[in-house]
DNA sequence: TGTACATCAGTGAACGCGCGTTCACTGATGTAC
DNA sequence: TGTACATCAGTGAACGCGCGTTCACTGATGTAC
């Protein structure tokens, strides 16, 4: 039986989702104490009766941010493989959907950081790549079996670059027109189904 | 004919250098001002008689971070070609040498920053965003006239992505085994001579 | 070539602001009887 | 069920530090004669 959770717990939560959304949006350097706070309609003199630290934070905020994108994506390949789609066409569509382009909170994590984990140090380290290494996993459970197993890395590393590329390019249609080109390479060369 | 610098040029030129090494090993936010003066063997006084601001030094660090990497690809594709390779081989193998998983102050500026390129504004957007192009337009002059052009995006978000995952992935070993799968993968696919 | 002076490049102290962190206090929640 | 009290969750002011920026000053470079 469910405990129902105290004011507190409820309090919390608040506050890690907005961290796991500011994470996404801005960065780890985008996640200030005082802001994600007031985000969660709180002020910022409440914080450390939660976390021990800003970088306790991070890593919560890493982990939900994973966990989110997770069943975000969990959520959009199983409508696509509903309409007939392979586990890794679904995959493909999902992780590089034209939404994505312009909410970047509601995507993967990793996209969003991976070029500055390498800079981190410590739990905050650990956990992004964790989330590294999960969605590894999660690309190489959804290969066909005639698809080499070391093919995960270059196929998560073309999801991720794809996507950064995209946003980081200079108009919205160009970004556009790269995802498509990006979904119908993958699917083709990989989608062995 | 050519003047001699100055004595001010000279250390312009000293300190742009020194933001082109912390801005891919550090990003955006790990260029500081006190520390790159330091590094060009100046104090930190002297700054403003040099740049205008601190968003002045990055524009002006991104490009030459550009400038450097691109020169240094095409000496080392210069040296694979002499051996024989085609040049999209070449770019390949010259983009994604395990060197760089260890010395990122080297490397291709576009992978180092990536991602935080949405988040920065103005000028310095601007010169970030000439990087990733003028690396669609490198990638798109290397590829064999039977690769489609519109392929150049998704092959340079493949040599970003996997830069990037192998750097952020938990050991250096399963970074090296990634470039390697990365490098072998897009000769394969890509390398139609 | 040597001296006198103006300009230039760099120094180091100081300022202001933002941000993580601390803390004394308050109002709300829950427990004991 | 009602009252008295202890604990809990959150408030808002304050502190300290780092960092971008400014500025009065100094020593070095270069020019005029």
């Amino acid at each position: 039986m469910e405990k129902a959770p105290t004011r507190k717990e409820l309090s919390h939560d608040r506050i890690v989702d907005a961290a796991a959304r500011a994470i996404r949006r801005h960065g780890y350097a985008g996640v200030g104490v005082a802001d994600v706070m007031k985000d969660a309609g709180l002020t910022h003199g409440g914080f450390y009766a939660h976390f021990e630290s800003r970088d306790a934070l991070l890593v919560e905020a890493i982990e939900r941010a994973g966990r989110g994108s997770a069943s975000h994506i969990a959520k959009s390949t199983a409508a696509l493989r509903d309409e007939g789609a392979s586990p890794f066409r679904a995959l493909v569509e999902s992780y590089l959907s034209d939404r994505l382009l312009k909410s970047p909170d509601a995507g993967c994590p990793v996209a969003m950081l991976c070029s500055e984990m390498p800079r981190q140090a410590g739990a905050v380290r650990k956990a992004s790549t964790a989330r590294v290494d999960s969605l590894l996993k999660y690309v190489g459970r959804s290969l066909s079996p005639a698809v080499p197993a070391d093919q995960a890395g270059v196929i998560a590393a073309t999801l991720v670059g794809s996507l950064q590329i995209a946003r980081a390019i200079g108009s919205v249609e160009q970004g556009k027109r790269l995802l498509a080109t990006a979904r119908k390479t993958l699917v083709a060369q990989y989608d062995l189904s």
